[in-house]
DNA sequence: AAAAGCCCCTGGATGC
DNA sequence: TGCATCCAGGGGCTTT
């Protein structure tokens, strides 16, 4: 599910309600995909600082450390000051003075892991050769058309890479794909400069706009308020496979891409 | 050394 | 209704 604009949205929803909280007890269910990485008792004690976002990851700030929380396919995040008691996919609540923060997780892909810093071997290994944001100012034109001239992939593997930008998954990346016009086997390197500055500024609307949609959700996905997103609703490919393109009335085509659906409009997308 | 494949896991949809 | 098969929003690791 839960790619950029998801993890933004479940953010936004608590970020500010558990900032300051002290953390009354930890508690974990089946393994996810990394181990905690510290005994949960060793989080008792510690406030949360803030919530921040770094590519699809949420990091907690801690008095001494952070979490760092990645909700994989199928996970979300609930934060609210009763929950109900904890059921067969909910796999780490944090319990905190102001609410318990959960993560429901049935596929376990994704992972709770404790660093004692952001340059700790741990996040390093994590966070390390994630690329740029693409909601902040960081986000380089110049360095995004030298990341792609580096690549002979096809334009939508470099995407979901996240080694030049961070955040795309599936859905994103073939809409962005779609608003800049650009066919999703395009070998990255071969995308003149302006179709390239093209793609950067589609990238950045589609993920923005998402977020104020409030994310997608195809099944499950909702914020730690419980609330669905609305993106979905607007997709122009995404699991539109052999639907009237909404621009040009052709039929959207799709195809696997290093074992991932893909989604285009072969009129609207010629290069 | 870049690039392609392989998995981890569960559940929903589809087809026979 | 039952059972098998396929597919799903990610991404680190192993193999070419």
């Amino acid at each position: 599910m839960p790619e950029l604009p998801e993890v933004e949205v479940t953010r936004l929803s608590f970020a500010d309600r558990i900032q300051g909280a002290r953390i009354d007890a930890a508690r974990l269910g089946k393994p996810l995909r990394w181990p905690l990485g510290c005994l949960p008792s060793e989080l008792v004690g510690q406030h949360v600082l803030g919530v921040r976002r770094r590519g699809k990851y949420l990091l907690l700030d801690l008095d001494r450390g952070l979490l760092m929380v990645h909700l994989g396919m199928s996970g979300s995040l609930a934060f609210a000051a009763v929950l109900p008691a904890p059921g067969a996919h909910d796999h780490f609540d944090l319990v905190t003075s102001l609410g318990t923060l959960r993560l429901h997780d049935p596929r376990r892909f994704g992972a709770v892991v404790f660093a004692l810093g952001e340059q700790s071997e741990t996040a390093r290994k994590l966070l390390g050769r994630l690329g740029m944001e693409p909601l902040s100012p960081d986000f380089d034109l110049s360095a995004f058309q030298r990341g792609l001239k580096a690549r002979r992939t096809a334009i939508k593997q470099v995407l979901l890479a996240g080694e030049v930008v961070v955040g795309v998954g599936n859905i994103y990346a073939c809409e962005a794909l779609f608003m800049a016009g650009i066919r999703p086997t395009v070998r990255a390197n071969k995308l003149s400069r302006p179709r390239a500055a093209k793609l950067h500024a589609a990238v950045r609307e589609v993920l923005a706009r998402a977020v104020e949609r409030g994310g997608s959700t195809l099944r499950d996905f909702s914020n730690a308020d419980g609330d669905a997103g609305h993106f979905q609703l607007e997709a122009m490919v995404y699991g539109r496979a052999a639907q009237p393109c909404r621009v040009c009335g052709g039929l959207v085509k799709s195809i696997r891409q290093g074992q991932r659906s893909t989604f285009f409009c072969h009129t609207c997308q010629r290069f």
